[in-house]
DNA sequence: GAGTTTGAAACT
DNA sequence: CAGTTTCAAACTC
C-alpha cells in the first residue's frame, strides 16, 4: 500500500467521494433528515432533535466535547471555529458521548501521540486523539476524527480533507458514508436498552453500559487487546460479537488477570482506579468520552483512559447480555465488578468546589488570625526586648523568633523570601492544592485591605514556615473533618444499602445482588475508616492504593447501592455537614 | 522509529 | 452476503 498517497490531486476521487455541488445537500440537512437511528434508544435520553443531530458528523453539530468545549482554549487551528452556523440544538446534545468512544482511550502502552486537549462533559480535560491518516484523506471512517464527527485538529494526517477548507468534500464523504451505513456516526457502544445511563444514574442505579451494537470480529487478539473495539471500549463482548477465541467475557481468567493480576500496578489499572474515584465525585467516568473520554474520562480510564471507566467496562451486567449462547457459555464466573463508590451520587463536583471554597476560606481565616496573633506577639517581644536589652541588635526579636521557628536559617532576605514564596511557598501547599478555581478568591482574601492576611508581605521571614505550618494545620484539620463527614455519609448510605439489599434480595434483583465490592483500604492518615463490605457474595477486588489516591481514598469505593439515598437527599445530607455549611457563614 | 499485526472499513 | 483489499491503529522490537 502506500501508493497514491501524497497530494490530493493524486487521489482520484472515488465514486462515493465525487463532489456534486448541485446535488449536494448541506451536511446538516443530510444528517438531520434522512438518517435513521435505530440505536437511539440505546443512547442517553435526549430529545428527538438531539438524537437526530447526534449522528451528524459535522463538528458544528456533533457537539463532541473537544469541539464544543475547547473554544475557550487558545486553539488556533481552523477546526475549532466552525464556519457552519450550528443549527439550533438542544443543550442535551452536548452530552452525547463522542462517536467511536472505543477509539479514544489512550493506551498506556501506546506510543505517545500528539494529542490535543478536549474535555469531558464535566469539563475534565481529556486528551483528544489525533489521527495519522495518510491515504484516506481523513474522509473515511478509517479516520478517527472523521468517524467521530470532528474536524482534524492538529493531527498528523497527510492530505487531510477533514477540515473547513474541504468542507464540501467532507460533506460528500459524510453523505457517502451515511448512504452505506446510516449509523456510521452513531456511537458504536450502546448503553442499556432500557434507557440512558444518565437517568439511571440519577436514581442511583448501577450504570450498566456498553454493548457494541455491531460486535467485534476479532480472531487473534482474544478481544483482550485494543484491536478489539469492545475491549477498547471497556466493555465485554456480547452476543453481537462474532469474535473467535474471545476472552473478553465475564469470568475470563485472562481478562481478570489482565486487570487485576500482575498488571495491577500498571497505568491502565491506575486509571481504572482513578476513574472509579473520579466517579465518586460526580464524574461519570464514561470512558468513551474521550473520553470517558474518561473519557473517556481514562482515558479510563480509564480514560481515560483510559480504561478509565470501570462502570463502562462492566456495563453489561444487566443489560444486554441477554442469555445468549455466548453469554451462557461465559457466564458463571464471579459477577461483574463495579467500581463505583457509594458516594458517587452524593459528592457532586459542586460539592467539591464548595469544599475547596470552604478550605480556602478557612485558610484565609487562619491566616488572618495567625497574623493578628503574630503581630501581637511581636509587639510584646519588641517591648520586652527594648526594655531588657536596648544595646543589642535590633533584630534579636526576630532571631528569637527564628530560633523558635527553627527552620529559617537559610533565609536570605525579604525579597528572596518573597520571590521564593511567589514561586513555591507564597501559599501553603494545601491552599495551592485547593486553589483550582478558587485562586482568585484566595488572592482576594490574601490581599484584602484589612486583612493582613498576606503573609508574604506582612510577616517577617522568620515566621513564615511556622506561619504556614499553622495555617496548614488549620486547613488540614478542617479538611479532615470534612472527609470524616463524607465518610459518615458513605457509611450511612452503605448501611441503608445493606439493609435494603435484604429487601431486594429477590430473583428479580439478582443483577444487583451479585455486584461485587471494591473496598478501599484505609489510608495512612488515619482519617478514613475501614468500610465494611455490604455483601459477602462478592469478589473483593482491592485496588492497590497509590500515592495518587492518597486524598481520594478517604472515600470508600463500594458497589453502587440501590437508590436509597437519592442524589438530592444525599447532597442535602452532605450540605448539612458543618464544613460545607460553614461556607455560608464565611 | 520502523516494521508487524490486527481488525474495521471499504470494496468487489 | 461473503471474500478480498485497504487502511490506520495497536503493538512489537
Amino acid at each position: 500500500m502506500g501508493e497514491g498517497e501524497g497530494e490530493g490531486d493524486k487521489l482520484p476521487p472515488k465514486k462515493d467521494e465525487v463532489i456534486t455541488q448541485e446535488s449536494m445537500k448541506s451536511a446538516r440537512q443530510l444528517d438531520f433528515t434522512h438518517v435513521v437511528h435505530p440505536l437511539h434508544s440505546n443512547q442517553a435520553p435526549v430529545t428527538s432533535a438531539a438524537s437526530a443531530s447526534s449522528s451528524i458528523p459535522s463538528p458544528a453539530v456533533t457537539a463532541t466535547p473537544p469541539i464544543t468545549t475547547s473554544q475557550a482554549r487558545p486553539v488556533s487551528t481552523t477546526t475549532v471555529a466552525t464556519p457552519i452556523p450550528p443549527p439550533p440544538q438542544p443543550q442535551g446534545l452536548l452530552h452525547v458521548p463522542i462517536r467511536h468512544p472505543e477509539r479514544k482511550p489512550e493506551s498506556p502502552k501506546s506510543k505517545p501521540r500528539a494529542v490535543g486537549v478536549g474535555e469531558t462533559r464535566d469539563g475534565t480535560p481529556q486528551k483528544k486523539k489525533q489521527c495519522n491518516c495518510k491515504h484516506s484523506r481523513c474522509l473515511k471512517l478509517y479516520c478517527e476524527c472523521f468517524a467521530s464527527g470532528t474536524y482534524c485538529d492538529g493531527c498528523n494526517c497527510v492530505n487531510c480533507f477533514n477540515n473547513v477548507e474541504f468542507d464540501t468534500a467532507r460533506r460528500e464523504a459524510v453523505q457517502s458514508v451515511l448512504d452505506r451505513n446510516p449509523n456510521a456516526f452513531k456511537p458504536k457502544i450502546a448503553s442499556s436498552p432500557h434507557g440512558g445511563r444518565d437517568s439511571r444514574e440519577e436514581v442511583g442505579e448501577p450504570v450498566m453500559l456498553g454493548k457494541h451494537y455491531k460486535g467485534c470480529h476479532c480472531k487473534k487478539s482474544g478481544c483482550l487487546k485494543k484491536y478489539c473495539e469492545c475491549f477498547q471500549a471497556n466493555i465485554l463482548c456480547s452476543e453481537n460479537c462474532k469474535c473467535l477465541d474471545c476472552k473478553n467475557f465475564e469470568g475470563s481468567e485472562d481478562r481478570q488477570s489482565l486487570f487485576h493480576g500482575e498488571h495491577s500496578h500498571n497505568v491502565a489499572y491506575l486509571q481504572h482506579v482513578n476513574a472509579a474515584i473520579t466517579g465518586a465525585i460526580g464524574s461519570y467516568g464514561f470512558a468513551s468520552a474521550p473520553g470517558p473520554k474518561r473519557k473517556k474520562g481514562q482515558e479510563f480510564f480509564l480514560n481515560q483512559g483510559t480504561k478509565d471507566s470501570p462502570t463502562h467496562r462492566l456495563g453489561q451486567a444487566n443489560t444486554g447480555r441477554t442469555p445468549s449462547s455466548k453469554t451462557d457459555s461465559r457466564a458463571g464466573g464471579p459477577s461483574k465488578v463495579v467500581y463505583r463508590s457509594l458516594l458517587a451520587d452524593i459528592i457532586q463536583p459542586k460539592n467539591v468546589k464548595a469544599l475547596c471554597s470552604v478550605l480556602v476560606a478557612v485558610a484565609g481565616e487562619a491566616a488572618k488570625a495567625l497574623t493578628e496573633k503574630r503581630l501581637a506577639d511581636q509587639k510584646e517581644t519588641s517591648v520586652s526586648s527594648s526594655v531588657q536589652d536596648q544595646g543589642q541588635g535590633n533584630n534579636k526579636g526576630d532571631e528569637v523568633e527564628k530560633a523558635a521557628s527553627g527552620n529559617q536559617a537559610e533565609k536570605s532576605g525579604p525579597e528572596d523570601s518573597s520571590s521564593d514564596g511567589s514561586k513555591g511557598r507564597s501559599l501553603s501547599p494545601d491552599t495551592l492544592a485547593l486553589m483550582c478555581d478558587e485562586r482568585d478568591t484566595m488572592l482576594m482574601v490574601a490581599t484584602s485591605p484589612n486583612g493582613s492576611v498576606e503573609p508574604t508581605s506582612q510577616l517577617p521571614n522568620g515566621g513564615q514556615d511556622q506561619f504556614y505550618a499553622e495555617q496548614e494545620k488549620v486547613v488540614l484539620t478542617k479538611f479532615r473533618d470534612c472527609l470524616n463527614q463524607i465518610i459518615s455519609c458513605g457509611e450511612l448510605k452503605e448501611s441503608n444499602f445493606s439493609s435494603s439489599r435484604m429487601d431486594l434480595d429477590t430473583p428479580a434483583h439478582t443483577a444487583v445482588k451479585i455486584q461485587p465490592v471494591v473496598q478501599q483500604r484505609p489510608v495512612a492518615n488515619g482519617v478514613s475508616q475501614t468500610i465494611k463490605q455490604p455483601s459477602q457474595r462478592t469478589t473483593t477486588t482491592t485496588p492497590t492504593p497509590t500515592t495518587r489516591l492518597t486524598t481520594t481514598t478517604t472515600t470508600t469505593t463500594t458497589p453502587t447501592p440501590t437508590p436509597i439515598p437519592t442524589t438530592t437527599s444525599a447532597q442535602t445530607q452532605l450540605h448539612k455537614t458543618p464544613a460545607l455549611s460553614e461556607k455560608k457563614d464565611l
